[in-house]
DNA sequence: CCTGCATGTGAGAACCATTGTCAACAGGAG
DNA sequence: CTCCTGTTGACAATGGTTCTCACATGCAGG
C-alpha cells in the first residue's frame, strides 16, 4: 500500500514549479529553504519512487550525479556557452525523430535522450 | 612532458585484450590479479589521461559507475540498453549537421556536443 | 472517532567510487 | 651518470547515495 504523505506531496510539487533537470540534494535544499523540510534520505525515495512511477525522467551528469525531471514538459535540449554560461532552450524535433528511429532500428524501445550542445557566444568571443 | 611508464602501458594493455566497456576499479583488479600491480589512483589516472586523448571512450552506469573501452575514434553516440547496459554506437550526421546549424543561428562558435539515447533492448524486454 | 499496525520518516552512519595529498620514485634530456 | 620534473601509490578525504532503526503516522476496519 503505498502512502500520501506531505514529504512526497512536497517532493512532487518542487517539480511541478521547476523545469528541467534537478538533482535530489538540490530538491532538499530547495524544500529546507521553502521552511517545507524534508529529511535527505525521504528526499532520495521519494524521487525514486516517483521515476519508479514514470513520473519522473532520470539520467546521470558526467560527474554522476543523478538528476530528475518531470517527464511531461515540454521536451527541449539546452545551447550552453563555454565562456559565461549562458543557456539558450532550443527544441529540436529532427532530433528527437532521429533518435527514435536509431532506437526502433536496435529494437530499443522507451526511448529517451540527452543532448547538450556547447560553444562559445559572440559576446565571450568578442570578450576575448 | 609525458612519459612513457610500465604502469601506463599495462592500463593500455588491459583494453587490448578487452571487449566492450570497464571500470577503473575491473581494471586495477584485474591487472593486481595478473601480478602486474597498479595503484588505483594511478589507474585513474592512466584511464582518465586516456580518455582525454581519444584513445578510450566513456560513459555512466545507472548507478553512477565510469565506464571505459577502447573506441573507434570517429565522431559517433551512444545508444544504451537501461536494463543491461549494453551498447551501440551510432553515427548521425543529421544531428551534428542540426546542432552546427542551432549554434550558428545564436551565434555560437566552438560547437561541440554530447548526445546519448537510452532505450530498453529487447532482450531485456523480454526479460521482464 | 479509535485502535492496530504496516508503512513512512529522518538523523546519522555506512558505503563506495572517485579524487586529493605528499613523500618517495624513476624516465630521459643533457 | 645526474638532476629535474613528471609519476607513483598508500592512505585520507570527499561527496553523492543508500542503509539502519527507533519513532511517527496514514489508513482501513471496527
Amino acid at each position: 500500500m503505498v502512502r500520501t504523505t506531505r514529504q512526497r506531496t512536497a517532493v512532487a510539487a518542487v517539480f511541478d514549479d521547476l523545469e528541467g533537470f534537478h538533482s535530489a540534494q538540490e530538491v532538499h535544499a530547495k524544500l529546507r529553504a521553502s521552511g517545507d523540510s524534508v529529511g535527505l534520505s525521504t528526499v532520495y525515495r521519494a524521487v525514486q519512487a516517483l521515476a519508479d512511477d514514470g513520473e519522473l525522467d532520470s539520467i546521470r551528469t558526467d560527474s554522476g550525479e543523478a538528476l530528475y525531471r518531470r517527464c511531461s514538459t515540454q521536451h527541449h535540449h539546452h545551447l550552453v556557452c563555454r565562456g559565461c554560461g549562458r543557456t539558450v532552450e532550443v527544441a529540436g524535433p529532427a532530433v528527437e525523430n532521429w533518435a527514435d528511429r536509431v532506437a526502433a532500428e536496435h529494437c530499443f524501445a522507451d526511448v529517451s535522450h540527452t543532448l547538450e550542445i556547447f560553444g562559445t557566444c559572440a559576446a565571450c568571443r568578442a570578450a576575448g
